[in-house]
DNA sequence: CGGAAGTCGTTCGGGACCGAACGATAGTGT
DNA sequence: ACACTATCGTTCGGTCCCGAACGACTTCCG
């Protein structure tokens, strides 16, 4: 009944899903265990993996960039030079990881590193015109192929697909908050 | 109309999206741009990131266990033992990272490796008692927390967006094959 | 049988990644 | 003015992760 893409694979594949949930079930039986969140959340992890190494292999790696290196020159590119610690958290990374990645675009060429003007501490980051450029010249491959491994979703499949992964976001980032 | 969260955060958040929208339209304007597929990408791996690190803090670093070192030990739990490769695949990771993963897990006492019975070139991997144990010791609390971090999916939402990644998988899975 | 070709797991190089510890700088209160 | 505290970005230790190269082993075929 959750059914909606036809044919092919799709009969193979419930069976094999519905035989994982026994052996789970089996194997931590006597036990509650939700297992619509398992499957939500290994399911996010393992398509995010496959998505990234999709991308690294068919776009990014012959501009020798990674996912991450190219997630903060396209924010760069997009809102352009900011704070560092603002812009991992726009890339989604943190402050040590950054650290390395801009170490990589700089020694590229493909950004650089400015001092605050007037606080000592802070440091703010800019793309420089090879850097745009370069995301220029590769975001068109980037969204065609983002298309694609979005090919089998309706265009209301993405855009509900999205709004779930925002709220599962959101659930994140508010209990992270509220703890304190 | 695809609202069903209510209240609080969303109209700030649908604020700052369509804002997001205009910013990156008008960044690569004049050329042909699927934001859906952008955004539905982006959340993919964000969410990814945001869950693994929520479940590498909260529920994995006390027995410390990386993400990765967890799923496979958790295939083990699950499966039962098996050969490299298959284990490789099962998890999600490339052959390379496993033999780093199963030094981890082998020098911790929660799994081992075993020759194949005729053939040479081939690896068995077991889970000890002391893996199997470790897993049923976290499960609990790992599935609680898969169950919270979906905590404001409708069920409904949550085998949606199940099913919506695996149409994912499937695509990614597929036409990696067909290149051959 | 014995070399060629294919298939295993491992090793290696390089980057990413986190959290904690660290210096440097800035603000705050006295 | 001067400690105290908070907040920056960086460094460090450890792991993960991939793809490519490698060596061991097996299978195929003459």
């Amino acid at each position: 009944m959750s059914r909606t893409v036809p044919g092919a694979f799709s009969s193979d594949d419930d069976a094999q899903m519905r035989q994982a949930e026994r052996d789970v079930t089996h194997a931590f039986e006597g036990q509650a265990f939700d297992f619509a969140a398992l499957l939500a959340v290994s399911n996010v992890f393992r398509a995010a993996t496959a998505v990234r190494n999709h991308m690294e292999r068919e776009v990014l790696s012959p501009h020798q960039l990674s996912w991450s290196a190219f997630v903060v020159l396209f924010v760069l590119r997009v809102w352009g030079k900011q704070e560092s610690h603002q812009l991992a958290r726009e890339a989604g990374i943190t402050g040590g990881t950054l650290t390395g990645v801009l170490t990589t675009l700089e020694r590229r060429g493909f950004a650089k590193r400015a001092a605050h003007p007037t606080d000592g501490r802070r440091v703010i980051v800019s793309p420089t015109a090879k850097g745009r450029r370069t995301v220029d010249q590769i975001m068109p491959a980037f969204n065609h192929h983002e298309a694609l491994v979005t090919a089998d979703l309706s265009p209301t499949d993405r855009r509900e697909l999205a709004r779930l992964l925002r709220t599962v976001l959101r659930t994140l980032d508010t209990d992270g908050q509220d703890v304190d």
